[in-house]
RNA sequence: CGGGGUGUGGCGCAGUUGGCAGCGCGCAGCGUUUGGGACGCUGAAGUCGGAGGUUCAAGUCCUCUCACCCCGACCA
């Protein structure tokens, strides 16, 4: 059992590093996992950033039901359009047929709908700001752990909004935070866009991502903000009396991230010895390994590891003690480095002569990483900023990659050999149509991941159609 | 749904012209080990994906079938 290398054969690596850190393991059913303790322990993690932050921009969570009825999706034509060829539906309970099928839900916008015109009848009630966390389920036809999986784990935040300005700003509100929690603890930098025409969530008015770029170069959607305009209020009537006494739509919005982000971790920090955690989400994030030779060191070295133990949990450090007698100090190094553990605090007799420790960092392997004679006295404090240093290092390797893996180009040839020879993010200038967006994917499956939000990069020439115009894109493969 | 592949102890695999079902890892017991994936000895564990057929004899040959994996079309 071990882990191949990224360049030898990179989807088998991904897989390789879920099943060796132990994170998920595939279920009997096709396409469906179980997310493991570890795996689910840094889920989370990802939640508790989330939620706080949600709760901060004044949203509150509740839980709508998994079931919702057939009829409801298809009142808003572009949504049951775009989700059908995905619904699992229930079509027998309690071993009758149903007189209306269930459909076990793929996302909440039309049940939110329902209840929200029912609570909305006052400009006084709004807005409406409910969040939930849940599972849903989406028939895929090619799966991978935490990317694509049949069933999958996320929140999804509904609102609805007197006016179409309050709605459009909520929706950038959220993928600020989306975006700041990626960066500020995934590590992960994410370039903030609006997704085409094409690619836009099925009902929506605009949508807006946040896109990662994995290891290999390929795109990741890692969230995704929806404007749904009035689109869903006319379908569900959600409407209410404003200051003059007049009949008003709602404007709603949606957003949500998944159990995916778990895999754009993987993907945007793994290295050739594993998963590489940002401290912010590692479940542990220091490991402290004791090594004795003779058993009267056993003792000693046991009770030093107790005491840095007792220090860093002080310093509110998760931090846990390797005290397997059945593994050799080797095993458990590689081990804990697989499973991407950001420190490691090794121990052994010679510090407890030195009254010292030894760490090790995850992003520098090997001796490099080493710092040896660390002091016990003070020791959590240098240990936080270590691990400070490790999430802020994370972060600045991922966006150097990507950077370096960004290419400009201007001509449609220019595109296809970088796509073909380097991959990554391609860069351009952008007027073209639908059509041409859906040959350029047919061509070189790459797909127009979004148009950048914040880049006042002035006119150009569109590489494909010769126009001038000041758009710009991201062109990627993606998952 | 199209193309390719695989089903044999828990996992990864080998199994020749059909002739006693094996190897590595893991697991259990005992002992020696432990500063970068330790070693020895002993042991447990398999209706060979399923059904049918050919044969004195099938993991192996034939027919049917099921499942899973990989590559495409759909997608957070």
């Amino acid at each position: 059992m071990s882990i191949v290398a990224r360049a030898e054969d990179y989807s088998r690596w991904y897989l390789d590093v879920i099943r060796e850190a132990d994170l998920a393991e595939n279920s009997p059913v096709r396409g469906s996992m179980v997310i493991k303790p570890y795996g689910f322990e840094l889920w989370e993690n990802v939640k508790a950033g989330l939620d706080r932050r949600f709760k901060e921009t004044g949203h509150q969570n509740a839980y709508f039901p998994l079931f919702i009825p057939m009829s409801f999706l298809q009142k808003e034509a572009d949504h049951v359009k775009g989700f059908a060829p995905e619904l699992a539906v229930v079509t027998i309970g309690g071993g009758e047929q149903l007189d209306e099928p269930l459909v076990v839900r793929p996302t909440s916008e039309t049940i939110f709908g329902y209840m929200y015109s029912r609570w909305v009848q006052s400009y006084r009630d709004l807005p409406l700001l409910i969040n939930q966390w849940a599972n849903v389920v989406r028939w895929e036809m090619r799966t991978r752990p935490f990317l694509r999986t049949m069933e999958f784990l996320w929140q999804e935040g509904h609102t609805a909004h007197a006016t179409a300005q309050e709605a459009i700003e909520e929706t950038l509100r959220m993928l600020d935070v989306y975006a700041d929690f990626a960066i500020n603890d995934a590590a992960i930098p994410v370039i903030k866009g609006v997704k085409s025409d094409r690619e836009k969530f099925a009902g929506a008015v605009n949508s807006y991502t946040i896109e990662a770029m994995m290891g290999n170069g390929w795109a990741l959607q890692s969230g995704t903000s929806h404007y749904l305009g009035d689109n869903f209020a006319r379908a569900f009537d959600i409407k209410f009396l404003d200051q003059n006494n007049e009949m008003q739509y709602c404007h709603t919005t949606s957003w949500g991230v998944s159990t995916r982000m778990v895999g754009a971790v993987i993907m945007a920090h793994g290295d050739d010895q594993g998963l590489r955690l940002p401290p912010v989400l590692a479940p542990i994030q220091v490991v402290v390994v004791p090594i004795w030779r003779k058993d009267h060191e056993r003792g000693q070295v046991l009770a030093h590891c107790d005491a840095v133990l007792a220090q860093l949990k002080e310093a509110g450090v998760r931090v846990k003690l390797d005290a397997r007698e059945d593994q050799t100090p080797g095993f458990k190094f590689n081990d804990w480095e697989m499973r991407g553990v950001p420190v490691r605090v090794e121990v052994g007799p010679r510090d407890v002569q030195s009254n010292a420790v030894v760490l090790a960092r995850r992003d520098q392997p090997g001796r490099d990483g080493k710092q040896f004679g660390v002091p016990l006295e003070g020791l959590a404090v240098r240990v936080r900023a270590l691990l400070k240093e490790i999430q802020d290092n994370l972060l600045a390797q991922a966006t150097a990659s990507r950077e370096e893996q960004t290419t400009r180009v201007a001509s449609y040839d220019e595109f296809k050999e970088v796509l073909d020879s380097k991959g990554g993010f391609i860069r351009v200038h952008w007027a073209g149509s639908d059509a041409d967006e859906a040959r350029i994917q047919e061509e070189t499956r790459a797909t127009l991941r979004c148009l950048p939000l914040d880049v006042p990069e002035g006119e150009g020439v569109c590489f494909l159609t010769g126009k001038v115009t000041d758009r710009v894109a991201i062109f990627a493969r993606a998952y």
